[in-house]
DNA sequence: CGGAATCATCAGAAGAACTGACGACTACTG
DNA sequence: CAGTAGTCGTCAGTTCTTCTGATGATTCCG
C-alpha cells in the first residue's frame, strides 16, 4: 500500500518543482526527501521522476499519484473536521493569512472576541500579500484567508476555496493636509503631477491605482513603491506624495490626510476564504463568523 | 494530520471487534495495537474507544473516522490500478480465493495459462469456502475470488463488489456404481431411503441440496457431513452414500460413479469477484480474462 | 470464587527515517 | 570556456518511532 507521507512528498513537488524546496518547506532536509520519493518509486513500482537538467520532472504516472494524493487529503481534511464538528465545545487551532491592513484593523478585536466567545480555539496570524496567501491556503499552509478583492480585476485562482465576502470599503484619493502641500490639489486631476507612492508592480491594488490613472488622462509618476499601507500613510501626512487608499488603512488612527472621493466611488472588496474540504470545520467556521462579525461593526 | 495507518487499524476494529482480533488479522501484538490506537486518539483529539466490559466499542466519533479510512482505503487502491493501468507490461500480484472443485478444475490450466501470458503477474491461490472468500476479498485479503451460486439461494452479499460470471454447470444425482449398490436405484425418488453425504449446514450446498430433496418429497438422512467434495466422490463410489454433485468436479478424472440428471435440472453458477474499487488493475483482470477462457475451454 | 479473555502500561529491542557530508552533474556568468 | 552556484543521488551514522514481550487490572463465565 502506497505511503500517504510520501504521497504528499510527490505533491509538494508537484507545486513547488524541485526536492530542495521541497525539503525548505516542509522542513526536512533534502536528502530525506530524496530517499522517500525513492521508495516510494520503489512501491508504486513505477518510474516516478526523471532527472531533467538539473532538476526532476514528474513522470505522467506520477501526475497520476499527485491527483490522488490530493483527493486523499481532502478526505482526511474533511473527516477531520466532521470530527471537530461533532465535538460539544468548539477547541482547536486556525492559521490564519492576513493583509496588512485587515490585520490591523480587524484582527484586534476578531481575536479579542474569539478568546472570549471560544476561549479554546488557538488562533495563528501571519501577514501575507492576498496572492500568495490564497495560494498557500490553498496549498493547506493556512486554514482562512483574509484578502482583498480591487475592481475591474480577475479574482485570483479560487479553484477549491470557498470565498465569502466580509465587507467593501471606499477607495479614495489621500492628500497631504493643507499645511504640508505647496500646490492647492482638490481632486485625481489635481494630482497629475505629483508624486505618487503605490505598492509594488504585480499586486492588484497597482494595477487598480494606474488604471485609475489613466482613466483620468494621466501616467502618475510612481516615485515612491511599498507594500506597506502604513509607509504610504506617512508619506502622504508628511505631503511627499499621494495615494490612492482603501478606508479601511483609516480604522483607529486619526489622521491629518485629506480624503477625497473618486468620481466613479470605486470600492475594494475584502473577503475571507477557505478550502472546501475543511467546510464543516467548527473552529474555522467560528473564527470566520467573529471576522463577520467585527466587519460588520467597523 | 491523522495518520493512514492507525485509520486502517481503527477500521479493521470496527469490522472485527477486539483489539486481539485486530492484531492477530494483520499480525501484530495486541500491545501494539493498543498503543497505536491510544495514539490515534490523541491524533484526533476526541475519544474513541470506549471499555465495555473486557472489550472496547467505537464512539460514534470514531465510526466517522472508519468511514472515512474506507474512502482513503478505495481512493488508495484506485490509484494503485491506474498506476498499473499505465504501465505498459502487466505485472504484479494477484491474491486469489477459490473453493475446491474450482480450485481443481480450473486453477491448474488458468496458472499455465497465466505463466504463458503475463509472466510478470504473480497468483497467489488460497482455498476458501466461497462465503467467506467473498468477505475476505471485500476486506482486501483477497483481490480476487472464485465463489459459486446455487440456485434459488440469494447471491451472499455483494457490497462493493463486481461479479462476473465464469461457467454453470450442471448439479446431478451421483449414485454408487451398479455393482457397488445393493437396491436398484435409478433416480431422486429412488434415493429417499439411502444414506446422503452433503456439505455442512449453513452452506449454499447444504441448502440446495436439502431443499431439492423436500420438493421431491422426502427428509434425506444425512449420515455424512463434509466440505470436501472428493471427499464424497469417494463415499459415493464406495457405495456408502449418494450425493447433489455438480458436474465441476469430475473434470480431469474418471468416475465409476452413476450420473442421473434432477427433474428441474439445475445448474450452478460459477463466478468471479474483486471490489470495484480495483477495476482497472490490469494484473487481477488478466488474471480474470484467463480463467474465463479456461472456463469456456472446459 | 478460580480461570480465561481482554485491554493498558512499561521497558527494552528492532526498525524506519532523518541528517550531514560527499560526489556527480548541469546551468548560469563573466 | 573555466569558475561558481544550484540540484540531486548515495552513504554512514544518529535519532526517533514503532513493535514486542512481560506484567497488572478488569470483566465475564462457569
Amino acid at each position: 500500500m502506497l505511503d500517504l507521507r510520501r504521497l504528499v512528498l510527490l505533491r509538494e513537488l508537484a507545486a513547488r518543482g524541485t526536492l530542495a524546496a521541497v525539503a525548505e518547506a516542509l522542513s526536512y532536509s533534502p536528502s530525506a526527501v530524496s530517499q522517500q520519493l525513492s521508495l516510494l518509486e520503489k512501491e508504486a513500482g513505477v518510474p516516478l521522476l526523471r532527472r531533467s537538467g538539473r532538476g526532476v520532472r514528474l513522470t505522467p504516472q506520477a501526475e497520476v499519484l499527485v491527483a490522488a494524493a490530493g483527493e486523499l487529503l481532502d478526505t482526511l481534511e474533511r473527516a477531520e473536521a466532521e470530527l471537530a464538528a461533532s465535538a460539544t465545545e468548539v477547541r482547536g487551532r486556525v492559521r490564519v493569512a492576513v493583509f496588512q491592513s485587515a490585520a490591523l484593523a480587524l484582527m484586534p478585536a476578531a481575536l479579542r472576541e474569539m478568546g472570549r466567545r471560544h476561549p479554546q480555539v488557538r488562533v495563528e496570524m501571519v501577514q501575507r500579500e492576498p496572492e500568495s496567501a490564497l495560494h498557500e491556503t490553498w496549498a493547506r499552509e493556512f486554514d482562512l484567508v483574509v484578502a482583498e478583492h480591487y475592481p475591474a480585476h480577475a479574482a485570483p485562482w479560487l479553484m477549491g476555496l470557498d470565498r465569502r465576502d466580509l465587507t467593501t470599503d471606499a477607495i479614495r484619493l489621500a492628500l497631504p493636509p493643507r499645511d504640508e502641500a505647496p500646490t492647492a490639489v482638490e481632486d485625481l486631476d489635481g494630482a497629475r503631477a505629483l508624486p505618487w507612492v503605490m505598492e509594488p508592480r504585480g499586486t492588484a491594488s497597482r494595477h487598480f491605482a494606474e488604471q485609475t490613472c489613466r482613466a483620468a488622462g494621466f501616467e502618475p509618476e510612481v516615485r515612491y513603491e511599498t507594500a506597506d499601507l502604513q509607509a504610504q500613510i506617512r508619506l502622504v501626512e508628511s505631503g511627499n506624495a499621494v495615494a490612492l487608499l482603501p478606508d479601511l488603512v483609516w480604522t483607529g488612527r486619526p489622521t491629518t490626510a485629506r480624503l477625497v472621493d473618486l468620481p466613479a466611488h470605486p470600492r475594494r472588496t475584502v473577503f475571507t476564504a477557505q478550502r472546501v474540504a475543511g467546510l464543516r470545520s467548527p473552529a474555522v467556521s467560528a473564527f470566520r463568523d467573529t471576522l463577520e462579525t467585527v466587519a460588520a461593526a467597523v
